[in-house]
DNA sequence: GCCTAACCGAGACGGTACGTCCGGTCTTTTT
DNA sequence: AAAAAGACCGGACGTACCGTCTCGGTTAGGC
């Protein structure tokens, strides 16, 4: 997800030459300002109450400088979504723990994931807005979904190469498994995503899915919550 | 999901008396016509697009008609998605096909599943209703959801008693992977749900999952029935 | 000036037969509130300040009420500023002095004309919006200057028939002047319309006109001011 | 009405010295450019749709520098107006004819007043703005009615030397009526100003009013100089 | 068979957010 | 330093839609 005149920008060829750009320039530092305010309005108000002049005020900025750099509500969350999401998963720092059990775990931050108030809020706007259309859907989701399906894939394919998974494993399918569920959890069902959700689906599904006898049998505490 | 009274009469003690219910008698054969309406309207303008002015246009019925029997859009909507979706799962006649694979298999049902644009502007349309409070989205995902995880939790059951299936495979857990999947695909990503999707989720999580050896990597001829 | 379904009433032929109307029926009691609530706000906050938000706001009305029954701001205005016009010249009890100047006088209400804020502010707002299109600014003026235009008419041809006053005068034009210029000089020069001008106007302008010679000369404090 | 620079000049006392003026001169031949772009635009979309954005853009300079030399949308619109007004009446060359009547009509050139769209556009524009403030308001009338008006004075004044007219005629008031009755008509009622409304106005008020019997009633030979 | 309460379709109502437009200011680059 | 270009803030515009209420009319019971 991007501003509007970057996508305008990439729709030239490379050989494109730009006119020279007259009169002042658009202050991307706004973009930011703008996009964490709508931020603070999701977490305050929930995504039914998120107004553009609600984000406009917030930020100090003019509806119509909003609405210069987005076409619309659902592209400003979307990109506002995207501009938390952006620092959960770090691809180029994955744990290493020595087993993929053990680096899957790590993965997920409790600081981070934990049912707070803001985050839940945040995410469950997404999903009122994604319905506009079908460009949006794809982009909020994959801004959502796709960096930790790639984690998980990265680290599977580790697990792959040291010889703790079967190559034979469909991988590829495997790693959407916890950031599909994980997303349609929280957006969708509205609930938080916790620890014990995350184990029952580690060692319900994904290590047994891929052989690797070390997963724990589940055990009735981690199936309390449904 | 159901209407407002028969919820506001549950929510009396089974002593009340009705009192006596003077006057014209609310006519129930137009809840079908203003789902199916609304069914019509989601399908036509979209999710963004639906609006209580044209259900009761399309119905043929007033607003307040609506708003008798429904509080919300949302409820409304929910109800019309589950009026399809009802006759998607029969939980009394479940498929015997002798392995767990086949029955997975024999539960989809192409001609109600497969992308028709219909269907998916009529589910995508939930996704941005549900995240209006905590209750709404509990009420939808398991209208859409829970049919569909039972049956699966049915079938997995059936197989452990006949021995397919380790007894200590977590089937609580894998019996939500591919409903929640395929909400997630239909409601959030706007994706199609096709055999080829179902495939990948049974042969590459579900039956490596329950260490079912007999799983096979999909060929053509699984895809000659659709 | 009328609201917006009497004009469409008047367009269809008398033999027209209404439909029926079915529906709730429009609340013509709420027309005077919203007027009244108009020229409230006017008189706060004038003319350049004046806002279909506060009209609606003020008559505890929806804009969406308002707009049902006056196209734009501007037929709002002109017919509440009508509204309060109707009040002051009264065709039927003309005055009757024995003298046209008397009459012409006589018409002249102090507590109504002379220049209060309120009627200031009204009157100049009109100014600002009768430009908005050709048949605005004809349904405006003729609201502001006819009534006056046509009692003026009513006494000088009672001044003919009695013989005060030649029948060759033309007071078809004649009857114009003192409206005309006083809805000049009240809305466009936004001065207040005295009673030292009126008497400029008369005794300068129409007695001399229609060679009745009881007209006073002009003394120097009668036109103390330009 | 003049630039801001020119006002601000006057402001200061006369013994003010401009300090040295460094830099780029200020392009005066600009002024003129912006006052035409400023009538094309008024007669092209009407009093209510002019822009500064158009009439910038019209003119090929940049808001900025149009709002260097006027401080309001109002004050520019009424300098335009005043540059096409100042055309109109040349006080320094006044007609004469030999008659008050003759002079009168003398300084009636169709070519000018007659109902071009354009005119009555541009003329139009006025109201809607002067009401925005008092100063604007006097500004704005005295541009359009002054200079005709003193004309009008001049002309009877002279017409009272010569003995044409008593002395005892109140020619301070009459000079005003016809300016002001042709603004109220032009501006407010926006009708044209046409021959025969100045016809009416000079044999059924003016000359009756001045006592001169030798008014006619208008005959066709008054039209042939059409 | 008549009364009356609750239903019905239609649509006006109060309120709120939308996305657009414009006035007047400020910034960037060019002349 | 002034010019053209155009982004910026603030705020009003007129539209659309939600959920409620009112209208005239219809359809059952209960009398």
């Amino acid at each position: 997800m991007t501003t509007k005149t970057e996508r305008t920008a990439r729709a030239h060829s490379s050989a494109d030459i730009e006119p020279a750009a007259r009169g002042r320039k658009r202050d991307h530092s706004r973009d930011a300002d703008i996009l964490d305010a709508a931020l603070d309005v999701l977490a305050e108000v929930g995504a039914a109450g998120i107004t553009m002049d609600l984000v406009a005020e917030r930020a100090g900025a003019g509806k119509a400088t909003i609405y210069r750099r987005w076409t619309s509500k659902a592209e400003l969350v979307i990109d506002a979504v995207a501009h938390i999401e952006r620092m959960q998963v770090d691809i180029e720092h994955l744990p290493d723990t020595g087993t993929l059990r053990g680096d899957l775990l790590a993965l997920f931050r409790p600081e981070a994931m934990e049912a707070s108030t803001r985050r839940l809020k945040i995410m469950s706007a997404l999903a009122s807005l994604l319905s506009a259309d079908q460009a949006l859907a794809e982009a909020g989701s994959a801004v959502i979904v796709k960096p930790w399906a790639d984690a998980h894939f990265a680290l599977m394919q580790r697990a792959v190469t040291r010889g703790e998974v079967s190559a034979r494993a469909d991988i590829t399918t495997l790693s959407q498994v916890v950031p599909s569920m994980a997303a349609y959890r929280t957006l969708v069902q509205r609930k938080p995503f916790t620890l014990e959700f995350l184990l029952s689906m580690i060692d319900g599904v994904i290590m047994p899915a891929l052989r690797i006898c070390g997963a724990r049998q589940p055990k009735k505490s981690d199936r309390s919550q449904t």
